[in-house]
DNA sequence: ACCAGATATATGCAATTGCATCAATATTGA
DNA sequence: TCAATATTGATGCAATTGCATATATCTGGT
């Protein structure tokens, strides 16, 4: 077993890449005053989830975080009464994260940049047959 | 400007493989009881640089740090006997790391696990031209 | 030589993370 | 039914990060 040259460069590019493009967006959200990009995640899952809410272990899943980071960040957003907590009833162990009316509007906020950002950053770096490989590539190495 | 399905995909399987494939390599460095990538990533830029050693501003680039975060990694380092901050005789600001005989012994079996991974996760699941085009694609973004 | 920046690096402090574990409730199987 | 186990979610604590700023040294212009 030996690396090559070509597993090496898809390697870095990957990374750096990734991490460039994270920390641009996120360099956006502050100049605009706005929270990070894990608040719009959670925001954007929790407002698909509608009325009913969702369950933060539901979450989970969908943010790619350990139980107690997902917990917290949930702390967080209901500091800042961007979601509730409301109880289960039908398990009263658990929770559901609502988005409020507050929540709402900063997740459409934030979109504004967010969706500038991709803009520039990938649609109009990439063509659209290429977007389509590159989505296409990296899903095979997961 | 409205982002297309392509860029979504292409934006999501970005930072979704590259973190998954990260947290499985710092999975395989713990197993080994070995400490993390940030580590590996340093001792490796520092023992390239040879005897004189590398200066920690020159480090921030190739590691992609923050200068604060660099220098605490380097405390980290010398901490564990890896690597010493040498006094740097043509500028008494600052310091050069130079990588010790136990931090050399460290990357090398860092890199066993480390190349491990880069095989099983990357060189197995794509061929080589796919290697290099998913580099190509990639390296547009940045 | 001297002073006004600029640069290299470190560090105090608050916020966030990671880990382990806890408390509460639910589920399972005898 | 009930004890054993599993699951949900929160939390104390130590480690790490991010930010702002401090300290020491250097450099360029006068």
């Amino acid at each position: 077993m030996s690396i090559d040259l070509e597993t090496t460069k898809a390697w870095q590019s990957l990374h750096i890449t990734s991490r460039t493009l994270i920390e641009q967006v996120e360099a956006a959200f502050k100049k605009a005053d706005l929270p990070s990009l894990s608040w719009y995640d959670a925001l954007w899952e929790i407002e698909k989830a509608g009325d009913g809410g969702i369950r933060p272990n539901a979450l989970i899943p969908q943010l790619l975080l350990p139980q107690y980071q997902t917990s917290r960040l949930l702390d967080r957003l209901v500091n800042a009464r961007l979601i509730d907590r409301v109880v289960c009833d039908e398990d009263r162990r658990g929770c559901r994260a609502v988005i409020t009316q507050k929540g709402k509007e900063m997740r459409a906020r934030m979109w504004t940049i967010y969706a500038q950002c991709l803009d520039d950053l990938v649609q109009k770096k990439l063509g659209k047959d290429e977007r389509a490989t590159l989505a296409r590539l990296l899903n095979k190495l997961r």
